[in-house]
DNA sequence: TACCTGCATGTGTCT
DNA sequence: GACACATGCAGGTAT
């Protein structure tokens, strides 16, 4: 933030641009005065703004003449046009002269535009044509930058004949409004069109509507609406150009291409409460922004920003958050077309600081800066992690503060806890940068003023990200097609160019080109592992196998025999594994085709696609018209392991949408005294040990003592083990809470009836299992769980981080609830910081992956 | 050893 | 092929 001096040379004051200090607004705030000697500065706050490094030269658009914006003395000044770039003011007064003289507008402009569909879209080419007489303004050149401004559609000489009047008309009684309106100085001031309703229609016709302001001080269905002016440069005293200066905010919006069409639906409804791609303020970029970082905000939330801070907001644009945007670095990509269009023009590369503020009007200090990118430039703010993570957990408000949509969002929530250990278990980093995607941050200006605001908006979920890129969708009043809540909002969280979040998630063409463009398995989540991310966790470790072509190394520790395997696991089908009489175990898959159970040997590898016609096993099973083998509702509950009654368990007391992930179904068997000995011969068989592990796994997971001796000192202080303590702690204060009141419950029911005590006495067996597993615990914790016990219950053995919730002879151990809060304390870490804090990567669940995985524990 | 900084690289999209 | 952008990574710096 520099000073400099004012215009007036005979002045030179000098101006501070930290607090405006020696600056003073014209009415209107679109001209400054030296605090000095008065003079009259246009720009000032922009240049105030935007050029504190005191650059600014750009490039005539007409004729190519390197001009300044003012905010130096410069003699070389230029204007901002409607159709994006800038001009020298010498063109734009050409411009200028080559506009119609004033003529007032009929109020009810309303319903000429409703009987003009093509006005607005058209207008500007003809007003550009009427105008151009100059031999300097060739057609040609107008018609490039009417191609610029995105006119795609050439009206008809008919219908510019039509719509020329009424244009003009429109205009003149926006200059004569404006120059009413801020009689004390002479420039164009923002227009006043009000939006009657603006239903998706009046978008769409905005989007192609150069002048059209984000006027939030204009009551919607005002009588008095004008048209906004599309008046290249705006200047209305010739002779004046440098008062004629629009400022930066109230520019021309640059019009993006390809403006999507309305559909039908598209004119059902009004805007105000639907979240429509907006077509942004201008900017001085010159490259046109692109429709996915059209700001979505709706009227009403505009209204009720634009009245918390009193003063009209033009969003700018949005950008939806990637992984490395919200990550610890705290570097946010900015579009390049957005930071070139709204921010200061910087020269150096290390960037300048930058005030923005945030909805609630706190104000945020960033370093905006740039690196040079194949001969481009990279923009980025830094420092932004503060913010970003204050607004999240603020993300339950609107963007206005106000409580629009409650959002209630937070990466603390024990939601956002299972969608991050989900993550991690899946070892999917597409999944990872999905679930970051939830955030947008809109980037507004204030106006006047130009203060910049962010704000945030929730702009997905994890469910429908990835949608390819399309251009925006308007028709966003399709039930909950767009909405604050970002339900339904689409995500840009893939790489590269991010995709459209405008994409409205029903359009068959979108699915075709979503399975024609994914290329990129890294940063595109299909369809498939999107339903991959909804299994549970336990699901998950289930469907874990080894890669099929990686044979693992053994090596021969300590007499022990430890099983390394180089691929990462692959998921496998669901198979269910069981127990004959005379012990033999097999598994239970079930054919992608028919549906139809089938049992193979245990040692049998199944794909995730496994199908009848697989099973080399058995050939007399080997086709889908073959009666079905075994169906696991068929089997005795002792032969089947306990998934299914787990599963119950769990899934009775979650909602019945959506599945159950798989620490809900933790915490349940926590909450409800479930023996967790159910969850540990839930794979019983196959994989007791580990996830991926199979029967006769002796990697240093499986043969981990359950005590989890040599994993942690009792003592041992690290965030691992102290999350432990307290996520322990509290389970088993919930846990003994919800038994005793189920002991209640029985006690009540063994009265009633006696098929009630015949369900009574299901029910003491679970509560009994898991007051057996209680009481275990209080032994070795001494008894209530508080801190110091749990304590306690380090030093009994430790921590086992390794420890698997299955494990059946870990839960009458001292470390019983341990398998399970480990677990809860796994979940309880982001990702990252728990890949970090462990060494591990998520690359595998290999053996070797899973002692990194105590590293921390070890280090300890 | 962790974190920060700046640049390089890979990938998707646009022209 | 050029460009935009997400992210990886190496080297420097702080703890």
């Amino acid at each position: 933030m520099g000073s400099k001096n004012c215009m007036n040379e005979a002045c030179r004051g000098t101006t501070s641009s930290d607090s405006k200090k020696g600056w003073s607004l014209k009415s209107g705030g679109f001209a400054g005065l030296c605090y000095k000697c008065g003079s009259a500065y246009e720009n000032s706050v922009y240049c105030e703004t935007y050029h504190q490094d005191e650059s600014g030269w750009r490039e005539c658009r007409i004729c190519g003449k390197i001009v300044h914006c003012g905010c130096i003395a410069s003699k070389h000044l230029f204007e901002y046009m409607e159709f994006g770039g800038v001009a020298c003011i010498t063109c734009a007064k050409r411009l200028e002269i080559q506009s119609p003289q004033p003529v007032q507008v009929p109020n009810n402009i309303t319903s000429i535009k409703s009987t003009n569909k093509t006005f607005t879209r058209e207008a500007q080419p003809v007003v550009i044509e009427r105008r151009v007489e100059d031999e300097k303004f060739s057609t040609q050149k107008l018609l490039q930058l009417t191609r610029a401004i995105g006119a795609n559609s050439v009206p008809s000489s008919v219908e510019l004949k039509k719509d020329e009047s009424l244009l003009r008309s429109a205009e003149s009684s926006n200059r004569v409004q404006n120059h009413s309106q801020n009689c004390s100085s002479p420039v164009f001031v923002k227009s006043d069109y009000s939006r009657p309703k603006q239903g998706v229609k009046d978008m769409y016709e905005s989007l192609a509507l150069p002048s059209l302001k984000f006027s939030l001080s204009s009551p919607l269905g005002s009588s008095n609406s004008v048209l906004p002016i599309p008046v290249p440069g705006g200047i209305v005293e010739a002779n004046e150009p440098t008062k004629g200066s629009l400022q930066h905010g109230q520019r021309a919006r640059h019009i993006s291409p390809k403006p999507p069409k309305p559909s039908s639906e598209s004119n059902k409804g009004s805007s105000s409460q639907t979240r429509v791609p907006r077509p942004p303020a201008e900017g001085r970029g010159r490259s046109q922004l692109l429709p996915r970082y059209w700001p979505r905000i709706t009227d009403q939330e505009l209204q009720q920003l634009s009245g918390d801070f009193k003063s009209t907001i033009i969003p700018l644009f949005e950008k939806t958050l990637s992984a490395s945007d919200a990550g610890r670095i705290g570097r946010l990509v900015l579009p390049k077309a957005c930071a070139e269009a709204y921010f200061p023009t910087i020269n150096q590369s290390e960037g300048i600081p930058i005030r923005i503020q945030d909805i609630k009007g706190k104000e945020w200090t960033f370093q905006f800066r740039f690196w040079p990118n194949n001969n481009s430039r990279m923009y980025v703010l830094e420092g932004v992690t503060p913010c970003i993570q204050n607004m999240q957990l603020q993300a339950g408000d609107t963007v206005n503060g106000n409580s629009l949509s409650k959002i209630k969002f937070d990466f603390e929530t024990f939601e956002s806890l299972k969608h991050l250990v989900l993550s991690f278990v899946l070892a999917l980093p597409s999944i990872a940068t999905s679930l970051r995607a939830y955030f947008a941050l809109i980037f507004s200006r204030i106006d006047p003023g130009g203060q910049l605001v962010i704000g945030c908006r929730k702009a997905a979920t994890n469910t429908d990200v990835q949608e390819p890129q399309q251009p925006p969708a308007l028709n966003c009043d399709s039930p909950g097609e767009a909405s604050f809540s970002g339900i339904n909002d689409t995500p840009t969280s893939n790489g590269g160019r991010a995709s459209d979040d405008s994409q409205p998630p029903h359009l068959t063409i979108s699915e075709k080109k979503k399975a024609r463009n994914i290329k990129n398995k890294r940063l595109h989540m299909h369809n498939n592992e999107a339903s991959e991310l909804r299994v549970t966790w336990e699901e998950a470790q289930e469907l874990f196998r080894p890669a099929p072509s990686s044979e693992p190394t053994v090596v021969t520790v300590d007499g022990y025999e430890f099983e390394e395997f180089e691929e990462p696991p692959v998921f496998g089908k669901r198979i269910i594994f069981i127990t004959q009489p005379s012990g033999e175990q097999e598994q239970l898959a079930q054919c992608n085709s028919c549906s139809k159970w089938r049992r193979l040997p245990v040692s049998a590898l199944v794909s995730a696609k496994w199908i009848c016609s697989d099973n080399t096993w058995d050939s007399s099973r080997a086709m889908c018209s073959a009666p079905e083998d075994l169906s696991p509702i068929d089997l005795k509950p002792s032969s089947v392991n306990k998934e299914n009654k787990k599963r119950k368990v769990s899934e009775s007391a979650v909602s019945k949408e959506g599945e159950p992930s798989g620490l809900d179904a933790l915490a349940n068997a926590a909450v409800l005294g479930d023996n967790i000995a159910d969850m540990g011969d839930y794979s019983a068989g196959a994989t007791t040990k580990h996830p991926r592990h199979r029967p006769g796994c002796s990697c240093i997971v499986c043969i981990q003592p359950p005590s989890g001796k040599g994993k942690h000192e009792p003592t041992c202080k690290c965030n691992v083990c102290l999350t432990v303590r307290r996520r322990f702690k509290t389970l088993m204060m919930r846990k003994k809470k919800r038994q005793s009141e189920r002991e209640a419950e029985l006690a009540q029911e063994k009265e009633d009836s006696k098929s009630a005590a015949k369900l009574e006495l299901e029910k003491e067996d679970i509560a009994g299992l898991a007051l057996l597993n209680m009481n275990n615990l209080e032994k070795e914790t001494g008894s209530n769980g508080d801190h110091a016990n749990v304590e306690e219950t380090s030093k009994g053995g430790g921590l086992d981080l390794n420890c698997d919730p299955h494990r059946e002879d870990e839960i009458l151990a001292d470390a019983s609830g341990m398998s399970l809060t480990t677990l809860m304390n796994t979940a309880a870490f982001p990702m990252e910081v728990y890949a970090g804090q462990n060494g591990a990567v998520p690359r595998s669940e290999s053996c070797s992956a899973d002692g990194g995985g105590t590293a921390e524990g070890q280090e300890g």
